[in-house]
DNA sequence: TTTGCACGGGTTTTT
DNA sequence: CCCGTGCAAA
């Protein structure tokens, strides 16, 4: 004890002073404009290790952030600092407990299966086909944005087919028994709404709450704590207009920039220091974003070294850009640096290719955070459906994926009168056995085969492991078999389920006594950055999107070019551009001591090569600060 | 009724 | 370049 209060001791006699006013905030709403490298992270574990060390208990205390990494991040400063363990979760991973919890009020009931986008999708084109036909026009992409946008608080499409397809999508999900990310937070909110007692609990279990990056919250989000925040208002945010880069997911600096109102008597910190970047790298980001003219004016300045001038490389094509940074980062490491030092982001998931190809051949090892996911590959949402299902027979959706998979002859025509026998009878559709309608010889067999398969599972499930459960979903499907029949040349997909079987079995290791359901909840909420590893010597690859909270000594920030960064989408409105701006400034201020930022001038689109020109980013940075680089 | 093949259309960013 | 969809054979 003693110990760990001179440690927290320590590091607040080493804040500056605006910091400490900060840590020391106790009761009441405060918010912390936090530019790039200020410290945040320290100032508010700090700040948590002072409320408990005036006798608040650790469990009275919330934490949200937006990705896992952040949150263990904090919770691990706090343990350091004073060997408690508070809770810190992602907005998501609350919603979810809560509704794990109180869902039944809801109408839900609480074994509820997460959708992801996929699955949204696949439900969505179903719908639309059983409201209006076959050769249905409606836009999905347009369908699934109202959705969002509607649970997200925010005016969407009035279009009469959309609404439509929108409640149906709603009444089916709540008949699947079934959320998607954002009702992960909408149903919170409407609980809280719905049910004082249920509000009033959450706000006596969570007197402090402390929300970081606050500039991207959404609306509901900003429901979600203000609900939660109630009456006592000891709110503590955190966040920084000049990195709002998630406006196109709802999120809105109004939450910021209204702080003050929504809570009065706000007490406004400011952190202007940076303690990250070299002069030379923070005087250059402030010059591109002031550029932007709808900005609350702030300077962050820095005493560190002036450091060396950004490095900037044009290249040929997207191969010799890649070619070149994977020949910079080769010499590094032979100069002693760690491949995790480090970091290579870009605009969009597929530019991560070439330089794949490229670290691959210069055998440099790399891990590419984001991008679809472990958890989104065919194989492994397969396999998983089948727990899915065994877990939650009401699972429309996994049923659907995995009842004629892999072949079995039951088509599409069959599947549907299998939904409608399992409607009219009130049957979950994963545990309707005998049909009441005639079958032939090959469906007979092919049904007898899945709901064998089925059955199985839901005795391994009673009796034995997770890893065992897994094995005997890929084995009692033959889905090996089925893998082997479609490409024969690739061992892909059966390392990536021989990976899952490791995985499960790793997850029973830390989780004693866990369920299947927390462990596919788990999944459903793994988020990008989580598979970062700083102990292991890797490269990592990102998106610009990716790099927010992170740092890395030495930073690629590729694919500078007009129509890529800023993106082409992105040229509708000024708006636009300047979130684009953001972004870049985002992965700029990323860096601690060298900048390299590149363009090609010709690349590969859709296939076909493209002539592209330079970002007008590139050339909102004084020329004092940069260097050509060949 | 299911399955296999050819075609055309579309790419931001993510919990 | 990858996917889902649309059309013709088994």
């Amino acid at each position: 004890m003693q110990e760990t209060i001179h440690i927290l001791q320590k590091e607040f006699d080493n804040l500056n002073p605006e910091q400490k006013r900060a840590a020391l905030h106790t009761t009441g709403p405060a918010l912390v404009l936090a530019g790039a490298g200020s410290g945040k992270t320290k100032v508010v574990a700090v700040r948590i290790g002072c409320l408990i060390h005036q006798g608040v208990a650790s469990h009275q205390i919330l934490g949200l952030t937006f990705t896992n990494k952040a949150a263990n991040e904090m919770k691990e400063r706090v343990h350091k600092l004073v060997g408690e363990n508070v809770v810190v979760s992602t907005f998501h991973s609350l919603g979810a407990k809560i509704l794990r919890e109180a869902i039944h009020y809801l109408g839900y009931a609480k074994d509820f299966s997460i959708y992801d986008e996929d699955d949204v999708e696949k439900l969505l084109r179903a719908l639309s086909k059983e409201l209006f036909g076959q050769d249905a026009k409606v836009d999905l992409k347009r369908a699934r944005s109202l959705i969002s946008q509607a649970k997200n608080g925010l005016p969407g499409d009035s279009e009469e087919d959309l609404k439509k397809l929108y409640e149906l999508y709603r009444k089916k999900m709540k008949e699947f028994n079934a959320v998607d990310f954002d009702d992960l937070l909408f149903l919170p909110v409407e609980l809280f709404r719905e049910v004082p007692d249920a509000l009033a609990y959450y706000q006596t279990r969570w007197p402090y709450i402390l929300v970081d990056e606050y500039q991207d919250t959404n609306q509901t989000q900003y429901e979600f704590v203000r609900l939660l925040a109630g009456s006592s208002q000891n709110l503590f945010v955190v966040g920084d207009p000049d990195q709002s880069i998630y406006s196109w997911r709802g999120a809105s600096i109004r939450n910021i920039l209204n702080f003050e109102n929504d809570y009065p008597g706000a007490k406004l910190i400011y952190l202007e220091q940076n303690y990250r970047s070299t002069c030379t790298i923070l005087n250059a980001s402030n010059a591109v974003i002031e550029k932007n003219s709808n900005r609350y004016e702030k300077s962050l300045w820095s005493s560190g070294e002036e450091g060396e001038k950004i490095q900037i490389f044009q290249a040929m094509s997207e191969r010799e850009e890649a070619a070149f940074v994977a020949r910079k980062i080769e010499k590094l490491k032979r100069e002693g640096q760690s491949l995790t030092s480090f970091v290579v982001f870009y605009r969009t998931n597929f530019q991560s290719r070439v330089f794949e190809d490229e670290l691959v051949a210069k055998q440099i090892p790399y891990t590419i955070v984001g991008g679809t996911s472990f958890y989104q590959r065919r194989e492994i949402k397969d396999i998983l459906s089948y727990l899915r299902l065994v877990q939650s027979p009401t699972d429309h959706v996994a049923f659907l994926r995995i009842v004629n998979l892999p072949k079995r002859g039951l088509g599409e025509q069959f599947i549907s009168k299998v939904a409608q026998a399992a409607s009219e009878n009130q049957i979950p559709i994963g545990s309707i056995d005998t049909l009441p309608f005639p079958l032939t010889p090959r469906q007979k067999e092919g049904w007898s085969c899945f709901r064998g398969a089925i059955n199985k599972l839901h005795e391994i499930k009673a009796t034995n492991s997770l890893a065992n459960l897994v094995r005997a979903a890929i084995h009692e499907t033959n889905y090996l078999v089925f893998i082997d029949q479609e490409e024969e040349t690739k061992s892909e997909r059966r390392e990536n389920l021989a990976e899952l079987i490791v995985k499960a079995e790793e997850w029973s290791d830390t989780h004693e006594g866990g369920q299947l359901s927390q462990f596919l909840e788990e999944i459903a909420l793994v988020t990008s950055t989580d598979v970062l590893n700083p102990n292991e010597e890797r490269l990592s690859l990102m998106t610009a999107h990716n790099s927010k909270g992170l740092e890395f000594d030495t930073v690629f920030l590729v694919g500078l070019e007009e129509d890529l960064f800023p993106h082409i989408n992105s040229k509708k409105s000024e708006e636009l551009i300047e979130e684009e701006r953001r972004l870049f400034y985002v992965g700029l201020t990323r860096a601690k001591k060298q900048l390299y930022l590149s363009f090609a001038s010709l690349r590969h689109i859709y296939g076909r090569l493209m002539p592209m020109r330079q970002s007008r980013f590139l050339q909102e940075i004084p020329h004092e600060y940069k260097k050509v680089c060949r």
